[in-house]
RNA sequence: GUCCUGUUAGCUCAGCUGGUAGAGCACGUCACUUUUAAUGAUGUGGCCGAUGGUUCGAAUCCAUCACAGGACACCA
């Protein structure tokens, strides 16, 4: 495994470090301030400084990433995790012999460090600290990637994600964001009242949405469990159950197609409101936002990419509304089936001409309209046929009380006014198992349970997800979910062990 | 699932219409007590992603495979 030239190397020097008595793996680390800390308290250090101040005396660790040895003294820069920081090392305030048979010879970039001395600014103004003890707390043995480009191969950058943050002090960044929204959003919502609750990963029916599942088998009651594809349908249940107001974030898994905007298991919000309608969630969405971009200190003008965000223009649509206004797509045609597959062929597009006329709807939604929508836009009252899970409008039963959410031409927030009605729930239900017996093998599972749950009486309720990657990936101006993942789903990298799993299989 | 592109030293990358491999950084040795990707000298370093094929000869051409990136499809 360590046959590398350059980590034999490394291994020998870790040797010479033990037989010199030192303990390449120490873990008696004095340090008391960190590399922030200690700039910031020493900034009214001006000029250069050689006398030693009593009074400021550090000890402070990080990993080496710079090291220039010029004779007999040396600049180091080592990094802990709030900064980086510049060591003076000189040989002749160091234990006799250390310099020229330790730190010379033994110790190098990519070595976790503690050193001891005090503050000074260099000639070139670098507020320094003047080493006069130093010893190694960790040897690294494999060598770190080139200091000027770092590491840049994206697959490597994801397989070995701890070296992108070793390399990459931005990418440390965007994590530190994705911690921060998700801390500020469970916040948001416990101040709102929110009761923040965690249920089931291992569902014995894949529900609250239409996706393939992952299927997992569990030994003691030999019976299989599907990793969950969302939490809906036991937040409702918590509803019936009469809380008022709850909220969950975790992971979802979908057993499906991987690429910029999708991965294997994602993070969620998804948050369920009693007395309250979608409208409710449209103020909500806006009060949560202008939350965010005030705690993350962002501007409301956001750049993305090539694009420029308003977040002080949130605009609110019908769903059909926006095929004309925002899509281009004549008036005349958006409520017939069959001018619609006239108008999508016209277009090269291609069309199954089953689709009822709501599918056919979203059909031309997300061909014209869904890129375009650049500032914060709702779209509202989608057809009925595509939202399974809404409750219809009061006043016309083909829409339901739905919007989505999309910034930058990408979905970011489903919800709606829930069905609370358990003969309609139940009637829904049947129509997605006819679904799967005519061969879709996405259609909802049948949930009895739920129903049951429901005939209890779910008050009025609305309800709401958002996925969390991909407002990460907004707030961080990233384009691939692979960015605000720190460990993203990849292949195996050993082909041999493929080929066996798929000789298994067969 | 389809198409395109990539895979060469530890890292970042060159390598022309085929003639048996290059640079910078890193690493080793030497010099250097205020550098900022330190500098100067010198040296080591490669199953050219894998397997086949064409050829006198393959990093280079062809085929298959693996992995990745991107685009499309799928994912209401």
């Amino acid at each position: 495994m360590f046959s590398n030239k350059f980590i034999q190397q490394r291994i020998e020097k870790a040797d010479v470090l033990r037989e010199a008595g030192i303990n390449p793996y120490s873990n008696q680390s004095k340090r008391n301030t960190t590399i922030e800390k200690f700039l910031n308290v020493n900034a009214d250090i001006e000029q250069k400084e050689d006398k030693r101040d009593a009074t400021r005396l550090y000890v402070v660790s990080g990993r080496i990433k710079f090291l220039r040895i010029m004779g007999k003294a040396s600049f180091v820069k080592i990094e802990d995790e709030s900064g980086m920081l510049q060591l003076y090392v000189a040989r002749d305030n160091l234990a006799e012999g250390f310099y020229n048979t330790i730190f010379k010879k033994n110790i190098e970039v990519g070595d976790i460090i503690e050193v001891h001395g005090y503050p000074f600014v260099t000639g070139q103004g670098e507020l320094s600290l003047h080493a006069d003890d130093l010893k190694i707390l960790t040897k690294a043995i494999s060598p770190l990637p080139e200091k000027f480009h770092g590491i840049t191969d994206k697959e490597v950058r994801y397989r070995k994600r701890y070296l992108d943050l070793i390399m990459n002090t931005e990418v440390r960044k965007t994590f530190q964001t994705r911690s921060r929204v998700i801390s500020l959003t469970r916040r948001f919502f416990e101040d709102k009242g929110f009761l923040e609750v965690e249920t089931p990963m291992m569902h014995p029916i894949a529900g609250g949405a239409n996706a393939k599942p992952f299927v997992t088998h569990h030994n003691a009651l030999d019976v299989d469990r599907y990793l969950r594809i969302a939490p809906e349908l036991y937040l409702k249940r918590l509803i019936v159950g009469g809380f008022e107001a709850v909220f969950e974030i975790n992971r979802n898994f979908r057993n499906e197609g991987m690429d910029a905007t999708h991965n294997p298991e994602f993070t969620s919000i998804e948050f369920y409101w009693a007395y309250k309608t979608y409208k409710d969630l449209i103020e909500i969405t806006k009060e949560y936002f202008q939350y965010l971009f005030e705690h993350l200190k962002l501007p409301t003008l956001l750049p993305y990419g090539d694009l420029k965000v308003n977040f002080n223009n949130f605009q609110e649509i019908p769903l059909i509304e926006s095929l004309t206004v925002i899509g281009g797509v004549p008036a005349d045609i958006v409520n017939s089936k069959e001018k619609i597959i006239a108008y999508l062929k016209e277009k090269n597009l291609d069309v199954n001409e089953k689709m009822n006329l709501g599918q056919l709807q979203g059909e031309l939604f997300d061909e014209f309209v869904e890129e375009k929508l650049i500032d914060p836009t709702f779209i509202t009252e989608y057809p009925v046929e595509i939202s399974p899970l809404a409750r219809r409008s009061d006043t016309n039963p083909e829409i339901t009380e739905r919007f989505e959410l999309f910034i930058a031409g990408r979905e970011i927030a489903n919800a709606f006014s829930e069905l609370n009605d358990p003969l309609d729930q139940l009637e829904r239900f049947k129509g997605q198992m006819a679904a799967k017996d005519c061969g879709d093998d996405e259609a909802h599972e049948m949930d009895s349970d739920f129903v049951e749950a429901l005939s209890y009486g779910m008050a009025p309720t609305a309800g709401q997800g958002i996925g969390i990657d991909r407002l990460v990936m907004l707030l961080t101006n990233e384009h691939s979910i692979r960015d605000v993942l720190l460990f993203p789903a990849m292949k195996p990298l050993n082909g041999d062990l493929c080929e066996e799993a798929a000789q298994e299989e067969e």
